[in-house]
DNA sequence: AAAGAATCGAACCAATCAGTTCGATTTGAC
DNA sequence: GTCAAATCGAACTGATTGGTTCGATTCTTT
């Protein structure tokens, strides 16, 4: 799966090998426990059995990582990282909000609902009583960060006259959530095996920027501020 | 905490005591069982923590349960039940739309922010992947229930013509998913700590319902049906 | 008061797991 | 080819856990 490494760097400059800390076993091993944490969930997965799906011996486990729990971290925050480029690539900077709303929700509903990042999310919530910081880590460069960058593009529109919306941020989370509706929620209690197809998530999508127009589009009743 | 015992029934016709059925030590074993598991996580709670937090030897335990799933199982259950006649209740019969919803927003966003609901969800959302049977139980029987009940609500509204709506039940989920933008989240992640107050909700229940009745309110532009 | 059941409590068992150790083996630079 | 470093692998430690057992104790009913 991760057979593409990257040409640019290569490996390193190496006279000799480095203590423990060659990027392709790291990578090797962490892929391994992302096999295993994804399956099992921290407690259940054994540093065994992460030793094994890495093809690692366990010493060498603990040559990369201090114990299981920098393991996990470690892990996470990788993942959490591919999650943060995808949804900043996936904003692009389309004058018209209908359009890059609808791109921007077909692309992060659809990352948001894979196995990986489903997954992912149930092994860190599930985690976040005992290990708070991770669970806020988590959160703030994940989810809060994508809230973040739309509400940056609504500030945007609404400098230019397009949207009429007083809080932005609450708008942008608005969206996010009415992009999931139906959809994220059954798949975090793992009451839906797979991920909605692209035609359910152009739906909920569509539905979602119906609503979203009505309310803030150019000519709605703007802000009644309900009392 | 659970000193109020119901006074109807009792405890029952009993000539001798019966085999491991009182259910008043039920009860206490579930407590301290809940406390446990909540502030732990079902692996990292164990038997002999839960024994000691209900005040009950391990013995007892066993004679009650039959073991640490059917237990966390048992629990889970009674706590979703809670839920569930805590959403029925919630959703008076008003005819006015708008204060009907902004009513039940607040019980609902409230309820399920508190700190019991938000451990209990974190749980079951960390086993769901090694126990799909009890996520999805917990997910039919909690979230989708209180969906399928406005739904029904909003389907009376939409019969007496009070709203347009052509899908109602996404309309649900969409309302509730509006009501916990910003809240339910980051108590997930526990990225907050404390329930939101009051007021808080009553805000984002309040754009929520502006979002909503602009929307599928009468007179808006019903069914643009986005292509 | 006496019997009988439920409960206690404390030890116990087998299994598992995180983490360590160390000699044998591989690997890569020279 | 050589040599040193990295890795393997397999056993080992110490601690914890789920679950069991059983005699001592506490209730409750008669």
């Amino acid at each position: 799966m991760s057979e593409t490494s990257e040409a640019p760097v290569k490996t390193g400059p190496r006279n000799r090998r480095i203590a423990g800390a060659d990027p392709d076993k790291r990578r090797q091993i962490l892929d391994g426990a992302l096999q295993v944490f994804t399956s099992r969930g921290f407690d259940a997965a054994s540093m065994n059995d992460i030793a094994a799906a890495a093809n690692v011996s366990k010493g060498t486990l603990y040559v990369y990582f201090e114990d299981k729990e920098h393991l996990f971290v470690d892990l996470i925050q990788r993942e959490r990282e591919i999650q943060k480029r995808g949804a900043i690539e996936a904003l692009n900077e389309d004058s018209d909000p209908v359009r890059a709303l609808s791109r921007f929700g077909l692309c992060i509903v659809r990352m948001i609902n894979g196995e990986l990042a489903v997954s992912a999310h149930r092994v860190v919530i599930g985690v976040a009583e005992r290990m708070p910081d991770l669970g806020r880590e988590f959160y703030e460069n994940g989810p809060m960060l994508g809230s973040r960058l739309i509400a940056r593009y609504l500030d945007r529109m609404v400098a230019e006259g397009k949207l009429a919306i007083d809080d932005t941020y609450l708008a942008a989370v608005q969206f996010l959530d009415l992009c999931q509706s139906t959809l994220t929620r059954p798949r975090l209690f793992n009451a839906v095996r797979t991920p909605p197809s692209d035609e359910e998530i152009n739906r909920v999508v569509g539905e979602a920027i119906a609503m979203f127009m009505a309310r803030y589009g150019r000519g709605a009743g703007a802000e009644p501020a309900p009392r």
